[in-house]
DNA sequence: ATATTTTTAGAATTAAAATTCCATATTGAC
DNA sequence: GTCAATATGGAATTTTAATTCTAAAAATAT
């Protein structure tokens, strides 16, 4: 086993940055099947990751040995212990700004002001890109249709979120799409749920730990007949049966989360049912 | 293997958002080893994906067979079925931008959406990075000494920034600072204003196109000899006035401010003020 | 053209993971 | 508090995948 004349490396590669250098470096020095392999590798990455040799082999038109015998070309004691690698990046692109957040809040309290300002900058980015990576379109099409088409939309939501219920039935407001703020103002909730109708739409805005007001509302909401919408950051009941459910990372900093994703998310919903809203009315007439 | 009484369900998700919602919503009716499992499975769906039945086992704390367990609660055969679906979920994922082409491609509506959302999260973060880049530290530490020392705060916006002084209320208050939300409910801005004494600090919020309301009340608020902390988008009278006076920028799209530099800002010079508080407090005892 | 070396496919073997099953523990009903 | 029902952990088993080995096929050199 000792030092080969070939390109054979007996030091595998930890990173897929190096792995994938050295297989396009040492392409030409390889035999057929591990050329073929090799290709597929550099444009499969996450098929690597994820099937088995033998899929492999099928896949690539090579037996599944060869494939063992790629990985033990660069290194590796056999097919396994290179997948690894592949594994470790698919889940490291896969989740970039969770991690972020993830090591937000697990670092510790911020020393002084500067450090504490950079962290929930850090932190708004991660929620705000995190909000993108994870909400579909298609499903903020569909709530701001049931928005727009809503005789009233009622925002229910407390305490901490209530700032993000502000904003979002005050820029409904202003796009002229009828909007109540369900504030609860001198505990009048269960009297301004009254006013509820089963063609009205209901948007929640719940973060954990939830108030019960909000919860016992939504049900309420939900006997009604009325549309659905929540928004939210943990699964939970009775969100989670909405007719359309978000569900929101936000990056919190020292126990103390931000709202950034949900106020962006808010805008949009309001700018997106404002302008369906107003193509219909338009058409109408 | 008929139908059960309970949430069993036996035909499985075939694509990881339907099972997502579906672990969300039967949720409550697991037992507690599966909650600790769809805690997990949630949070982090790439390890479902990646990880062995008995590396889940440890890293969850439960036993392998409970994760097999949970797979056919929900309908699967076993782990290794229901692995596939997250599997799948990641390989798709890591290829972000085909989803979003497929969306482009397939609606004009979509298409808007998506738009607006990427440039959303693009002004957001462009404006978190302005208020970083602009903001002296300096500044936040003297504004939130002010806060700190004041017998009461006063918050006083409305419209668009009446949602960040919700936020700066609600979190004032909650970290022990005397906070007051200067509302105007029902125009009673006056009566509020009388409660304004020497020893408060007024913080007011304004955007272009300013409040008549704000400024006067803000002028009033000079007048009786209190602190005064002014947030702005733009240099204007009377607000450049004041004691401190942070300029904000926030980036737009199509017209909508975004509001993530201000609550970002608000919620920074909340800790800060509850922090200096409490330390004062505790050297006074 | 022939001998030698390298490459390859597939069978045999080994290792690992998934699944089943059962004894025990826990929970909930009465 | 007792009993029944359900949930749980862990050992035993089965299944699946990874690896090794060998004989045959290509490729290369002489």
């Amino acid at each position: 086993m000792q030092n080969e004349t070939k390109t054979k490396l007996d030091k595998p590669a930890r990173d897929f940055d190096t792995l994938r250098e050295q297989i396009a470096s040492s392409y030409d020095g390889l035999s057929n099947r591990l050329k073929l392999i090799a290709d597929y590798a550099l444009r499969e990455p996450s098929a690597l990751a994820l099937h088995t040799g033998a899929m492999l082999g099928d896949e690539i038109g090579v037996a599944p040995s060869a494939i063992i015998r790629f990985a033990q070309h660069f290194g590796y004691s056999g097919f396994s212990e290179m997948q690894s690698v592949f594994r470790a990046e698919l889940q490291a692109s896969s989740t970039p700004y969770q991690d972020r957040i993830k090591n937000l809040e697990h670092s510790g309290a911020a020393r002084d002001t500067a450090e504490m300002t950079d962290r929930f900058v850090e932190a708004g980015i991660a929620s705000l890109h995190e909000l993108q990576r994870t909400t579909p379109v298609e499903k903020i099409e569909a709530a701001a249709r049931l928005l727009a088409d809503a005789r009233i939309v009622h925002v229910l939501a407390q305490k901490r979120t209530f700032t993000a219920a502000t904003y979002l039935a005050y820029n409904l407001a202003r796009l002229e799409v009828p909007a109540n703020l369900l504030d609860g103002i001198g505990g009048t909730l269960e009297q301004q749920m009254a006013m509820v109708g089963p063609d009205d739409v209901v948007i929640a805005i719940s973060f954990h730990p939830c108030a019960e007001e909000t919860v016992r509302a939504f049900e309420r909401a939900c006997a009604t007949g009325a549309r659905t919408i929540a928004i939210t950051d943990l699964a939970h009941t009775p969100f989670t049966n909405a007719d359309i459910w978000f569900q929101i990372t936000e990056a919190s900093v020292d126990g103390f989360r931000s709202l950034n994703a949900t106020i962006s998310l808010a805008l949009i919903l309001a700018i997106r049912a404002g302008t369906l809203s107003a193509e219909q009315n338009s058409t109408k007439t």
